[in-house]
RNA sequence: GUCCCCUUCGUCUAGAGGCCUAGGACACCGGGUUUUCAUCCCGGCAACGGGGGUUCGAAACCCCCAGGGGACGCCA
């Protein structure tokens, strides 16, 4: 039998994702207990969304967690490259052999067309999908639409009748019928791949012999199954997970909670807490035994154990766990250096000391003053945002508008957050004095502190959002109702340009 | 709307037809230890979604229903 290769592949295009962390734990626990290997790719096909500096957050989050990978695009391997952006001329060769074979078509129907016949299926409420329309092209249209140089797609072939029937390690026999399946694109028009394309490709060539991921690839796996076919390649074995759930059950959003590794990270959770608490989201030791190691837990492991209900994502039992971890973990010496090295970092530091040294006259005063930079949630109450201007109603809509939009910002600095808050500032007309006010409350705890534009930055979104998440429901929280109004708000404020400043 | 997946305490789960008057953990409530608090210890509350089968016997197997979730992008 071949070796075992599993692989996570995570998409740069935000936050270090729990989810990301949780499905990259089993595949990893999965390879290694059988000897093989856990490689990392990056899924960087979407040009407009993928960043740097995410790829470098997710790669740090997943080795802060422990969670390395033998193969990847920073410590290479014998499959390369690991970038899905750098793999542009393997997916022209292999979309050029579906082509020659049939498999696939150009496409150059307009994103107008299409959105037109989306609309109209779903009002026909029939299932949703490509028409066909490119399919009865003739050779000579098709020659000349590409000499011409329009922009097309190349889209896959599907059957039109019959079903997919496959195999899920845990769940069985699937079944889904080929008119439920979509033309699915496989080359944009920008000449990167699609997901599912580079993904097939890339698996078979990197050797993967099981792809274990989430349960929102259920839908899409006849898409694989029929690439797979189409190549003549033998598919990985397929596995989905159940997939991680806010406490309403939806699917783990962070418009509901932190779902960043870097939040956790920053509030002061311990790697290997953290790492034993996803390990615990459908899969417990045989011996039922809460407290494991990655290690240990590699060693136990057993796929076929995994319950398949979406598992709430519970902070409280976390809470518990890492403070287990840190009495029963930490020597009073390994408390001190991990807890100087979370609150002390030099690259945090050098960034607080600036705002408190011209304000301080005893070091003593430092603790009071920038005690927040250290903390969690703070213990702010309703009365603390009682102000001579601003009514709680306001407070909430300027909290709520900020968080909006600082969620928006694409490259994090002090003056990205600045604009944020002088833009909501002369948006509501409010002076940007009073408009920080609830800002200063919920960021530091106080009234009179820091700048809170500073803070909010040093801090960062993860748990600057929390805190104004935070304030929001210590003043009562938004309604329904309220939460449309603010949306709307949202918009006007997003269309909003600020006025010159003479 | 169409399709797919799932369903044991509030939450994470154990459970492979009799060991189940369903076990553990978190949370919560009570008690003990502690100068306080936390820790720690002890106790309590609390679940097989509903209906049909199969079987001597069903939480477990089958079917239907309901509920929850997900997917239906030139996002991944």
């Amino acid at each position: 039998m071949a070796k075992v290769r599993t692989r996570i592949a995570p998409s740069p295009t935000g936050d270090p994702h729990v989810g990301t962390a949780y499905i990259a734990l089993f595949n990893r626990c999965f390879a290694l207990q059988h000897g093989g290997e856990f490689i990392l790719r990056i899924e960087d096909t979407d040009q407009s969304r993928s960043t740097a500096r995410s790829e470098q957050d997710i790669l740090n989050a997943l080795r802060w967690l422990g969670l390395d990978w033998a193969e990847g695009p920073d410590v290479g391997g014998p499959h390369g490259p690991y970038r899905q952006s750098q793999r542009s001329d393997i997916y022209r060769q292999h979309i050029n052999v579906l082509l020659e074979k049939g498999h696939a078509f150009h496409c150059f129907c307009t994103s107008e067309r299409l959105d037109a016949l989306r609309a109209q299926q779903m009002e026909n409420k029939q299932t949703a999908g490509y028409d066909g329309h490119c399919l009865s092209l003739t050779r000579a249209e098709l020659d000349a639409n590409l000499a011409a140089k329009v922009p097309h797609v190349v889209r896959m072939r599907v059957p039109d009748t019959g079903e997919c029937v496959f195999h899920d390690r845990l769940r069985g026999e699937i079944r889904i019928a080929w008119e439920q399946i979509d033309m699915q694109v496989l080359m944009k028009s920008d000449h990167l791949p699609t997901y599912h394309f580079a993904n097939v490709v890339d698996d078979h060539l990197m050797e993967i012999t099981h792809v274990i991921r989430g349960e929102e690839w259920i839908n899409s796996t006849p898409k694989h199954i029929l690439l797979y076919q189409h190549f003549g390649w033998e598919h990985p074995q397929f596995c989905h997970m159940p997939l991680l759930r806010n406490p309403d059950k939806s699917k783990l959003s962070k418009r509901k909670n932190p779902t960043s590794i870097s939040y956790y990270r920053d509030m002061g959770y311990m790697p290997e807490a953290m790492i034993n608490y996803l390990g615990m989201m459908g899969w417990t030791m045989p011996d039922g035994r809460e407290k494991f190691s990655i290690g240990e837990m590699q060693a136990a492991f057993d796929i076929d154990r995994v319950s398949l209900g979406g598992p709430v994502f519970d902070v409280a039992k976390l809470d518990w766990l890492n403070g287990k971890y840190i009495r029963e973990n930490l020597s009073a010496e390994g408390f001190a250096e991990a807890f100087s090295k979370w609150a002390f970092s030099p690259e945090k530091i050098q960034k607080i000391i600036p705002l408190l040294k011209d304000r301080v006259e005893r070091f003593s005063d430092v603790v009071p003053l920038a005690g927040f930079f250290l903390s969690g949630l703070l213990p702010v109450s309703a009365s603390d945002f009682e102000h001579k201007q601003l009514s709680p109603e306001q407070c909430r809509k300027i909290l709520q508008l900020c968080v909006w939009q600082l969620e928006q910002i694409q490259d994090w600095s002090r003056e990205s957050v600045e604009q944020v808050c002088q833009r909501l500032a002369a948006f509501l007309g409010i002076k940007i004095r009073e408009t920080l006010f609830p800002l200063f409350v919920a960021i530091t705890g106080k009234a009179v502190s820091t700048s809170v534009i500073d803070s909010i930055y040093i801090l960062g979104l993860d748990v600057g959002r929390a805190r104004i998440r935070h304030a929001i429901e210590v003043l009562g929280g938004v309604s329904k109702k309220e939460v449309k109004e603010l949306e709307k708000s949202l918009r006007e404020l997003q269309s909003f340009s600020l006025p010159e400043i003479g």
